[in-house]
DNA sequence: AACTTTATCAACCGCCACGAT
DNA sequence: TATCGTGGCGGTTGATAAAGT
């Protein structure tokens, strides 16, 4: 064993990523899409093993990650989410729309796991610790006893665990879905889902709103899964499939809470810069040498205008908030930092 | 101000599964 | 059937930033 094949033919850069290489990559991807990766750096001109630009692309690069602090309902619904699947990041991504399963992991490993283990929640186990004591002490295998957790959402419910179920104040996991959620491929490829209506919708429905067709090599990007090889593939929702529900549950929720709080969602912008990178994808994009791919966009220079100039009124509350109308192609895309930072608008708001 | 500790996160490593040959 | 190439996943590491002393 050791690196991987691809890695091995020559010498390969490692390590963090440049702007420079941010852009090939980008570009590359945006102008052929998602293919064998291992062909990639060639084609991209990277020095980098395939795996690494995948990885790159997937965790960083994708326009359709969502950045920024997770949100209360995100963390509970990773807790959940983790009681069933244990430490199956991918799987549990798969329910998180914008978010990688590097991402979650990494925010369990920092946070959820300290704070669980504050609020006496065994990380593992999810069950209180004094309990998990106890029965291994008595090594008794079964618990019907739910146990309140003092833990509360942000709308104050209450969680309660047992073996066999998992409520929250949306969702209720039973042993059905969780055999659903064990058995769920993590890179589900039929998972799609409306960003502005908020219901899943049928393949015909993405071609109406980007004019996809099958030229457009996105295969990745308008799921969050990762279907890297497969046509831009969709499902209706089924009745049956309570892991596309609880998302919907979810998401749903994300989106009114969205809308509650008066601003727009990375998610909802989405279709309109899909549309955008689509239009622009043969032309490729330039990329500002000083820029980055950062949060804190307010102060980079788009242009060599400072983003924070372009006040508040003219993107975050005159386009954005009124998304679900704008044709983004008005503005000419000519950097990847001032799409993607654009997209974000939202989420880095909240920070 | 200097140093140490802790937290965060991007990236790598090693393994496994799967398809092609 | 065996081997190889590749993609995907989870665990881990190392660099950096932030907080604490």
């Amino acid at each position: 064993m050791g690196r991987h094949s691809c890695c091995l033919k020559q010498k390969l850069r490692k390590g963090l990523w440049s702007l420079e290489e941010d852009e090939k990559l980008f570009n590359h991807i945006t102008r052929f899409g998602v293919g064998c990766w291992s062909s990639v750096p060639k084609q991209a001109g990277l020095q980098r093993c395939g795996k690494s630009c995948r990885l790159r692309w997937i965790n960083y690069l994708r326009p359709d990650l969502k950045r920024g602090m997770f949100s209360q309902h995100e963390e509970d619904l990773i807790i959940s989410l983790h009681e069933v699947l244990g430490n199956r990041w991918a799987q549990i991504a798969a329910q998180l729309p914008g978010r990688t399963d590097n991402e979650i992991k990494n925010f369990w490993n920092s946070c959820l796991k300290k704070k669980l283990l504050k609020q006496g929640i065994d990380p593992t186990t999810h069950k209180a610790i004094t309990e998990t004591c106890i029965k291994e002490e008595n090594k008794s295998p079964e618990a019907t006893t739910p146990i309140q957790i003092p833990s509360a959402t942000s709308q104050g419910s209450t969680f309660l665990i047992s073996d066999s179920n998992y409520y929250d104040n949306n969702s209720i996991i039973t042993e059905a879905s969780r055999e659903i959620f064990t058995t769920k491929s993590a890179l589900d490829p039929l998972f799609c889902y409306d960003f502005q209506s908020g219901y899943n919708l049928p393949l015909s429905h993405y071609q109406n709103q980007f004019g996809v067709n099958s030229s457009y090599g996105f295969t990745s990007m308008p799921s969050l899964t990762n279907s890297d090889h497969g046509n831009l593939s969709v499902t209706e929702f089924s009745d049956n499939n309570s892991a596309s529900k609880i998302s919907s549950l979810f998401m749903n929720e994300q989106v009114k809470e969205s809308s509650s709080n008066n601003s727009s969602n990375m998610s909802t912008i989405y279709p309109s810069q899909m549309r955008n990178v689509m239009e622009n994808n043969n032309a490729g994009f330039s990329w500002d040498g000083d820029n980055k791919l950062d949060p804190l966009f307010h102060f980079q220079q788009v242009n060599g205008i400072k983003s924070e100039e372009f006040g508040t009124s003219s993107w975050e509350e005159g386009q954005l908030q009124t998304h679900n109308s704008i044709d983004f192609t008005s503005y000419p895309l000519t950097s990847l930092s001032e799409d993607l930072t654009q997209a974000n608008f939202d989420v880095f708001h909240h920070i």
